[in-house]
RNA sequence: GGACGAUUAGCUCAGUUGGUUAGAGCGCCACGUUGACAUCGUGGAGGUCGUUGGUUCGAGUCCAAUAUCGUCCA
């Protein structure tokens, strides 16, 4: 059965073999314990970041990914009820622009053709397509999520929560209506985030004009006021003049008035350090509160001066009724209108042309306009104070620290959440107004409504918000009403009262920052959240999920969402369930591609992990992607495309990233062929070759995978007659307690580095400890006791007992080429271990975590092996330097103690095999054969008499430029311990390691001097 | 404009609290296919640690300035 191992590892086959067999097993899937479980599991609990439903999952998702189920094997293998819940994300405006834009672009329809129940009916069929896709992206890295649990930030348990908590703040007067200034995205006509634009230097022209300056009796008096923008027809809106209070060339106009031509409005003049620059065009600006930043933020310290802001434009970026003469018609039209009317006017001055940085929305891709609106917010004050408590008093622990402050520092501006968008896909805001002629006409109604035995209820909650706009001038008011359920005939109670429901739904945030909770469950504290869609068959009457998994215990994400997801979780985690959501934050690193750009779907540089793991197995993908994740913030994967005439690997240039029209074609350079490549813009004709990417990274992880699969095969094909049995300490060779030591040493290295989440350092200690010390060294040296039956039992059995151990340490890594082997192993070795064999775990994914081998850790032993490795590797050295083929035979005496001699001797089949020469003779009293190699190492000295196989001139002047190298070493070391202060000052350890390196030089020198001055003579 | 990070071999990256002669993988050169592995083995070449100052007995590591790149926030 051995024989039948195939030689390579086929990634494919252990995948599709492993991923249903755990499944079926339910392996996944995790519980609260049973009533009167005596030894309860401690849960281990990681919420999945949410994909987006928009696209499919690219590298980035892929680190996230195998981090989080490495760490939830792992945790699942130390004991813990280890849950990890899938989930995805409706990604409110990202989503709905990518289904408008597609039916825009296929059937020429917009959303308001269609209406807005359609359009959600459209978006759910998207949502349907990606979520499904993105599961299957995310099992076929292996991920060991708990897939009942399945949840959609749009489903009815998350919905409950996302009712429940904006009712609740509502009632606890956290949300307000007000005015804002946003990013308005005139073509999809919402408003889009901060984040959600980006900018991009257009043409444009800037123009300088002037206003008249107007004295109190409303005259002109001659002077006149310059400025210049690019924006002219926002003039129309204009409150102000601007500038600075020590700018001497206006102080004498502060206070005084001009008048808009235009439409004649008058304005006045103030002054305001923070906005005017002296030292920039005429130091004078005009101020349009409603359509800029800068401008809203100069009229909130200037309010009683300029009066309420004028909004001049209607949402589909056309003049409302501000714009007077040139009202319905587009802002940019209208722009050259108003310039025409100056210069017709004489308040011209002159126009430049000049490249301007403009706002775009990232999901029209139009420019966006600054925009005063009506807009729903979240009070920040005491809610952010909770979460930088979290932070500050360590409940909750970033890894990397730095990112700590990224976290405090947006929080600490307590700046108020904007929590509505005026988009169809999404939470709708739960709540109904209307209007009254005044502010007591609302009270009175309001108290109407609350005596009303219908909504004497506390699911229901009414405020009054003061409106603004025309009524606001009238002293008009909305009654507001909060409803914390969908009860039909509530709305419908409401609406006969001519109630309306606010159109806006609300942030995607605002529904993933309670993700933490409301996957579990909350608010419903008396069903256990349900399973597949069904209810959980062992709920007992309450929710015992919520309290077992909440808090969680870490989130992995990468650093761009800190401010917009980490801190909005622990802050509604701690208002609805008074405890942060999760204990630790783990930070990972940001792919990029070869250009240092982050990977994404908009750039066209992103990887489908599908790909590479076809390309280079799961394990392997997983493998080299764990070993970039450390403290680094970036990662760069240079990206090439695989000729697939000759597979030759061409680099990804910019240029193949930009979109053409047409059919991308790829030259090879190195056989001249042409061939169609993978773009994200466009699918391959089938039956042509194609350009497949490739990712050279990868072959790390592949490779490694490889070496690991063969490394098991070798012992399995060794494992012929193998009996389980104990394990005499007294029985082990020196390279089995080497081996041991260094398996417990790196064991607790891994264990160590993966609590601090440094999966980099451990895939390092992992790879180092499988090829460099178990395959390299442990393997070779156990071949001759393999083939002795009588030193055969102990070999075998200690050779299984590490393997199997290295197998669990991988597990988390490399999931599904080591329960492949383990359960191969399981066929030949079903016992197994040490001191005592056991009978191993039906499967690896819930085998114990490897511990308790302290007891194999031996310092001393380790250097005494080192010695032996460095005398194997100086032969080597040597056979290297005179290219002696290994088919010739040569010999090697070695002067040394007697202690390393008896180590020597101990291992010599070993050494012989691995030195590839014949160890004649080992001890104080050995001497140097005449016309000898010879190499030196401080405490021995090897000799290889060599006569006729190499030129003796070449092998003194080998030693000659060793001699000189050593003497190099010497000098510093001389000169380091000449220096009073360094005696003085070092600590005295360090002066003892110096004084001890400078003799071992000085050991080497000389006998590298002598045999180099009985060559010359011989 | 503010904050954070990066800059070490041709490429991609390690380098713990400052302390022997700065490491790895890939690539490159030479040799090797006799019983695990050519997705391999053995050996080798290749670095004034971005620049300039400073602290120190001692700096890739600490401090300051500077350049370039990246990210986040304005």
């Amino acid at each position: 059965m051995t024989t039948e191992i195939p030689k390579q590892y086929e990634p494919a086959q252990a995948e599709a073999r492993w991923s249903p067999f755990w499944e079926e097993r339910g392996d996944f899937n995790a519980n609260p314990p049973k009533p009167g479980d005596p030894h309860p599991k401690p849960p281990h609990v990681i919420m999945i970041p949410l994909p987006n439903v928009t696209g499919a999952l690219h590298m980035g998702h892929a680190l996230n990914g195998t981090l989080q189920d490495l760490l939830t094997r792992w945790r699942r293998m130390q004991g813990y009820e280890a849950l990890w819940m899938p989930g995805t994300d409706h990604a409110g405006i990202a989503t709905q622009s990518v289904v408008e834009k597609r039916m825009l672009e296929e059937e020429g329809l917009t959303r308001h053709d269609i209406g807005r129940d359609a359009l959600v009916k459209r978006i759910w069929t998207w949502k349907d397509a990606y979520e499904k896709r993105i599961l299957s992206q995310l099992k076929s890295l292996g991920a060991s999520c708990d897939w009942r649990r399945v949840r959609f930030t749009l489903d009815d348990v998350c919905s409950r929560a996302v009712r429940q908590t904006f009712f609740k703040m509502f009632k606890d007067g956290l949300i307000y209506r007000g005015k804002r200034l946003v990013n308005w995205d005139t073509f999809l006509q919402t408003a889009v985030a901060d984040d959600e634009v980006y900018d991009e230097e257009i043409d444009g022209h800037f123009w300088t004009m002037n206003y008249p300056v107007i004295d109190d009796a409303g005259q002109p008096t001659g002077d006149r006021i310059s400025f210049s923008t690019t924006r002219p027809e926002t003039m129309l809106g204009d409150t102000a003049v601007c500038v600075h209070p020590t700018d001497e060339r206006y102080t004498h106009l502060i206070g005084k008035r001009v008048r808009i031509p235009v439409n004649g409005r008058l304005i006045p003049i103030v002054a305001d350090a923070l906005l005017a620059d002296k030292t920039l065009g005429t130091g004078c600006v005009k101020v349009t509160p409603a359509h800029d930043p800068n401008d809203y933020a100069c009229w909130t310290r200037n309010k009683e001066a300029m009066g309420e802001p004028i909004n001049i434009l209607n949402p589909d970026g056309t003049l409302n009724e501000n714009g007077g003469t040139w009202q319905g018609l587009d802002r940019l039209v209208a722009r050259d209108a108003v310039v025409a009317e100056m210069e017709k006017l004489g308040h011209f001055e002159k126009v430049e042309d000049r490249k301007i940085p403009l706002k775009h929305s990232d999901r029209s891709k139009t420019p966006v306009e600054p925009y005063l609106s009506e807009q729903w917010f979240v009070k920040m004050d005491t809610l952010a104070q909770a979460a930088i408590d979290a932070v500050n008093d360590n409940r909750v622990t970033f890894y990397p620290e730095r990112y700590r402050s990224s976290y405090l520092d947006w929080l600490g501006e307590k700046r108020d959440w904007c929590i509505s968008r005026q988009l169809w896909w999404g939470h709708r805001i739960p709540v109904w107004s209307t209007a009254y002629e005044s502010e007591s006409a609302a009270q009175k109604a309001k108290a109407q409504f609350e005596a009303n035995s219908k909504f004497n209820s506390d699911l229901i909650e009414f405020t009054i918000h003061s409106a603004s706009g025309p009524s606001a001038a009238t002293g008009g008011a909305l009654l507001q009403a909060c409803l914390a359920t969908d009860d039909a005939e509530w709305t419908a109670e409401l609406e006969s009262h001519g109630f309306k429901r606010d159109e806006d739904v609300l942030d995607t945030w605002f529904s993933s920052a309670l993700w933490p909770h409301a996957t579990l469950g909350w608010p419903d504290l008396k069903h256990n959240p349900p399973l597949d869609g069904h209810t959980d068959p062992s709920a007992t009457g309450k929710n015992e999920v919520l309290p077992y998994f909440y808090p969680g215990s870490v989130l992995v994400t990468s650093r761009d969402i800190i401010t917009l997801w980490v801190a909005r979780m622990v802050l509604t985690g701690l208002y609805n369930m008074g405890d942060v959501p999760f204990k630790h934050v783990c930070i990972h690193p940001k792919i990029q591609d070869g250009f240092g750009q982050t990977m994404s779907k908009s750039k066209g540089n992103g990887v489908d992990p599908i790909e590479l793991i076809e390309k280079y197995g799961c394990d392997g993908m997983r493998f080299t992607i764990a070993s970039f994740a450390g403290e680094t913030q970036d990662v760069r994967l240079p990206v090439g495309y695989e000729c697939p005439h000759c597979q030759a690997v061409i680099p990804q240039e910019p240029h193949h990233l930009k979109f053409k029209p047409g059919k991308p074609k790829i030259k090879c350079p190195k056989c001249k062929k042409e061939s169609q490549y993978a773009t994200p813009n466009y699918i391959p004709d089938e039956g042509e070759l194609v350009a497949r990417i490739v990712i050279e990274r990868f072959e790390f992880g592949r490779n490694f995978c490889n070496k690991l699969w063969n490394a098991a095969r070798f012992a399995m094909m060794n494992l012929e007659g193998y009996t389980p049995g104990s394990v005499d300490p007294a029985s082990l060779a020196i390279e089995d307690r080497w081996v041991l030591s260094r398996l417990a040493t790196v064991t607790d290295e891994v264990t160590s580095l993966l609590n601090v989440y440094k999966f980099d350092a451990a895939t390092r200690s992992l790879r180092d400890f499988v090829w460099n010390e178990f395959c390299d060294w442990y393997l070779e040296m156990i071949k001759p006791r393999l083939r002795d039956e009588s030193l055969k039992p102990t070999a075998q059995r200690v050779l299984v007992a590490v393997l199997d151990t290295t197998l669990r340490l991988l597990h988390p890594f490399t999931p599904f080429i080591t329960e492949e082997l383990w359960q191969r192993l399981a066929e030949i070795a079903p016992e197994r271990g040490l001191p005592s064999p056991t009978k191993s775990t039906e499967a690896i994914i819930v085998a114990p975590w490897p511990t308790g081998l302290e007891g194999y850790r031996d310092a001393s032993l380790e250097a005494r092996f080192q010695r032996l490795q460095d005398l194997i590797v100086a032969v080597r050295n040597v056979r290297g330097t005179y290219n002696i083929s290994p088919a010739v035979a040569v010999s090697i005496s070695v002067r040394c103690s007697p202690e390393i001699a008896a180590d020597l001797n101990q291992v010599k089949p070993q050494f012989e095999m691995l030195a590839k020469a014949t160890l004649t003779d080992a001890g104080p009293s050995v001497t140097r054969p005449n016309a000898s190699a010879s190499f030196a190492l401080g405490d021995a000295d090897g000799y290889l008499p060599l006569e006729g196989l190499v030129d003796l001139q070449a092998e003194v002047a080998r030693l000659k430029k060793e001699a000189d190298k050593l003497r190099g070493f010497i000098a510093g070391h001389e000169k380091k311990l000449s220096n009073q202060s360094f005696i003085d000052r070092a600590p005295p350890d360090v002066v003892v390691e110096v004084r001890e390196t400078l003799a071992g030089l000085q050991n080497q020198l000389n006998s590298i001097e002598d045999a180099a001055k009985q060559l010359s003579g011989a």
